[in-house]
DNA sequence: CGGTATCCTGAAGGATACTG
DNA sequence: CAGTATCCTTCAGGATACCG
């Protein structure tokens, strides 16, 4: 007999569902910096410092926090030498890499199309202009 | 003579630069909602109830907001039908399908990794027991 | 039904100072 | 250099009420 007694089917996991896990994983990856983090980190890997020039204003608050964050989900690597002054490297896990590939694409669209959306916001607040009272 | 006078070269849109449009476009399409109101409408078109069901834990308020910024940015298609009760659709544009099928490739790629990332994270909280005092 | 308006709170996030 | 700690501000976002 398949599947006796105990064991149920978890269900599968689902981002639309408000308490399926999977939701902070995405919104982990979505995040405001994240999104930059694992975009640089994609290049090549960064020392905290260098990581900060790049992903231009973070504050070393968030770029801290993002980083444990990413880290603690498995994405990112750490590794802190023992020397001085201290130097702390920072590098994408196979996972990471996945999820940075599919942000980058994400980030590279966004680019390309600013335009577009340039020119939509500006008929959009046109109409809304003349909509108005 | 090419590009005589005037005319200036903008520069590439640059995700990772802080004055960058392209980063407003990228935050608005990884926001909260507006990454899970995109997938669903990648599904089919919603009507405003339809869709707060759809995407569980989104206040009215939210998500008014979230598909106004996403109409502005030309991403989704708003139908007002002068009927009673009333009646709003809710759709992709083109320049929205192709956003909302990168996003939702992260939002599958989040619910497949969840065991992983689950995995980290204990992992990483147990060595952080370990270290810490 | 499909919103808008108002109020309010908690969390995100910036600035600054300090430390191993 | 690579952070932490602290304080403080801003704002996303929830709750509620109301409207066409």
């Amino acid at each position: 007999m398949e599947n006796a007694g105990i064991v149920r089917e978890l269900p599968p996991p689902n981002v639309f569902d408000r308490m399926c896990p999977s939701r902070g994983v995405l919104e982990h990856v979505t995040s405001r910096w994240g999104v930059l983090v694992l975009g640089a980190l994609l290049e090549r890997g960064y020392r905290f410092s260098e990581l900060r020039r790049r992903v231009s204003g973070v504050s070393e608050k968030m770029l801290a926090q993002t980083l444990q964050t990413l880290e603690r989900d498995g994405f990112v690597r750490r590794e802190a030498h023992p020397v001085i002054p201290p130097r702390v490297d920072y590098s994408l896990t196979p996972l990471g890499r996945e999820a940075a590939e599919l942000v980058a694409a994400l980030a590279h669209w966004s680019e390309r199309r600013v335009p577009e959306v340039a020119a939509s916001r500006e008929e959009y607040d046109a109409r809304a202009a003349v909509t108005a009272p």
